[in-house]
DNA sequence: GTCTATCGACCACAAGTGTAATCGAAAGGG
DNA sequence: CCCTTTCGATTACACTTGTGGTCGATAGAC
């Protein structure tokens, strides 16, 4: 086993879990920073959201003289797949691969990615038959 | 254009729509019958989806005799697509390759399913440039 | 014709979310 | 040393969602 106690994380929440993954260890201060200009949030919103994200178990922090310095306590993998699982059972009843045709009929892939995608399956390919 | 405004529906809600979708017109009756069984929904909650879903948008109904029979007024199609944009911009900031990379390794899509996902790529590759 | 079982309309209520504001302590500027 | 700025804690508030209950009309059962 491995998983199982990832919280539900929402929305908003995603940005700030994506900052802090994605840099590392932040102040809140970091954190209101980066997302106040990118999402038009106040403080006191960012502010919110960390808070609700310790609560919930997702971060937590340490106490560096006045501040405190947050760090993810779950790991992005683990989110990810609880995320996808959710939207592919909501959304699919459970299989991935009508979700892929799905992709690729409506999000527009660029050639790029198309051929990223092809040498992919290539490799899932020759390793068909893992547990 | 075309779509735009697809309502939100919840997770609880999806139920409804497949439903809907699935069998087509239905009076209320049948869908409790079948959610309550297979949700362990009672039937006031089944009601109260479906009340929901027709302020919302996502279904009307036609009133025969005493009952109301509701009917889709969202296609799948633009539904899934709005999970689905959502789902990857909230995951995957909005790319599809990732989240198929996410899938491979975490789903276990079948060989079959594999090979199935390569022609779709493969027609996809010789019409690559559309809107 | 009267009584009851149904149906849809409306109400309830707690938890989660988006979006903040207020409050009290403490730290740094002067 | 005092005042202001800053930080985290606590509170707010409307909307959605999951889950269901009450009520008045009405169509059938007798």
């Amino acid at each position: 086993m491995a998983k199982a106690n990832v919280p539900q994380i929402s929305d908003a929440e995603w940005e700030v879990m994506k900052l802090v993954w994605g840099r590392g260890p932040l102040v809140a201060a970091d954190v209101v920073e980066s997302l106040a200009a990118q999402n038009r949030w106040s403080p006191r919103t960012v502010k919110t959201l960390l808070n609700r994200l310790v609560r919930k178990g997702a971060l937590g922090y340490q106490v560096v003289g006045r501040h405190y310095v947050y760090r993810a306590q779950v790991t992005r993998d683990a989110c990810v797949r609880r995320e996808s699982s959710s939207f592919l059972s909501r959304v699919f009843n459970g299989s991935a691969a009508p979700a892929l045709v799905h992709f690729l009929e409506h999000e527009y892939l660029s050639p790029e990615e198309i051929e990223r995608m092809r040498s992919i399956l290539d490799g899932a390919r020759e390793q068909e038959g893992r547990p």
